[in-house]
DNA sequence: TTCGTCCATTGATTTATATCAAAAAAGATT
DNA sequence: AATCTTTTTTGATATAAATCAATGGACGAA
């Protein structure tokens, strides 16, 4: 399985933290190994510290009186759980079981709490990273129910533009059907969008690189 | 209306929190007034500190350039709101306006990044508060982009039904215009919706009361 | 090479939803 | 009660995009 290091280090509640600190952290994780169907905690547990997903999924369900269950998330590699009741200092509010077998790291609260007690800027650098977060999801939801599909194309394009540090092309880094269900769209539909541009003389695809022949225009879009 | 002190202590942000602390943090916050409609802060604008409602709601919000409005988040007292860009130093990323008469409390960046530096257990509050925001953002990205409005609908039902202890009947704490907004769809189309689900014996609308008639069938929406 | 698999494109059709327009209903104000 | 305003509903139409179906590469394996 990948290293703990790079689980933390690619996470959300992790990710864009320096090195010292994601060193800090993983320093006090702990690996536990689940088998298919392991309980991991339940409702009404003293939370003693949070988890996150290595490798495996989870999930986190209530149980109606009746017996069924509701669930409430299924979480996925680099997701972690359970941390709000534990940075709140209150009960599990629900049950965690794992789907497939499962490797999870445990952060324990007390360390976790002391950890962010003696070094502050480690409380804000998360609080930082989280808020980058937040942003970047408000403009995915404006994008996807404010613009329509081209200009979702658009919006993202610009983002790869400047993420890639150039005006004048990009390179997808994934296959174009994922693309369109990043865009919350399907492949037929974005690949005719992708001709529509093009004829329209905005871009030039040329496999996974789109060269972008109207920077301005696309960023009207 | 209740004592700003009171609001403080109750607060999910500032709860737990010793006596001097929350002295601390109610003789840096302001008290301000708003009619109903008005505006709190546009995006863009530069933040100078981040607010939680005392009184009324507040809706949070993305404007397109053709006017129509995507609603990101509706909060009601004790909720901070705001506090992206207290962390990262940038302008509000949406717009909040008032959508009831409300009474506010507001808390200058500078004095409240000095009080969560030396406030652990604040840090965690604040990071347990936004690592929420960033899951119910998730979900609604996911929703966007996977469901349709119906099952949007459907899933919001379930979500006050849960928020309000029941499984039979749910009340809509906002016009059926604004939740449309929330959906990311028209008022026309959520009417429609409540009238098509109505006759599949799903659900009964009475005014702002609706009636869960089949709960389990709504969850599979 | 040829075969098979994956990915991308193109065409035809259907469908969900937005939009425009107007009426009806519900609340608020005088 | 009467008027005004806001919210909700209904109808007709337009449209973006999903879906279904088929074809055309591209790439690796045998």
């Amino acid at each position: 399985m990948k290293k703990r290091r790079t689980i933390i280090e690619n996470s959300v509640l992790f990710q864009g933290l320096q090195d010292e600190q994601l060193a800090r952290i993983s320093r006090i994780s702990q690996e536990k190994k689940y088998k298919r169907g392991e309980s991991i905690f339940f409702e009404g547990d003293i939370a003693t510290g949070f988890y996150m997903v290595a490798e495996g999924k989870v999930k986190i369900f209530k149980m109606s009186m009746d017996g069924r269950e509701q669930i409430l998330h299924i979480f996925g590699p680099g997701e972690p759980f359970g941390e709000v009741p534990v940075f709140h200092n209150q009960p599990f509010p629900a049950n965690a079981v794992t789907m497939t077998q499962a490797t999870l790291l445990f952060f324990p609260r007390r360390e976790f709490v002391d950890l962010v007690t003696s070094t502050p800027s480690l409380a804000l650098s998360m609080l930082a990273m989280l808020s980058l977060r937040l942003r970047r999801f408000a403009s995915q939801i404006e994008s996807l129910s404010l613009k329509e599909v081209p200009g979702r194309l658009a919006a993202h394009l610009i983002y790869l533009a400047d993420e890639q540090h150039r005006t004048d092309r990009v390179v997808l880094d994934i296959p174009k059907g994922q693309l369109a269900s990043l865009l919350g769209t399907s492949p037929e539909t974005l690949s005719r969008i992708f001709s529509k541009m093009s004829e329209e003389g905005l871009i030039k695809v040329e496999g996974k690189t789109i060269e972008l022949l109207e920077y301005e225009e696309l960023l009207e879009r």
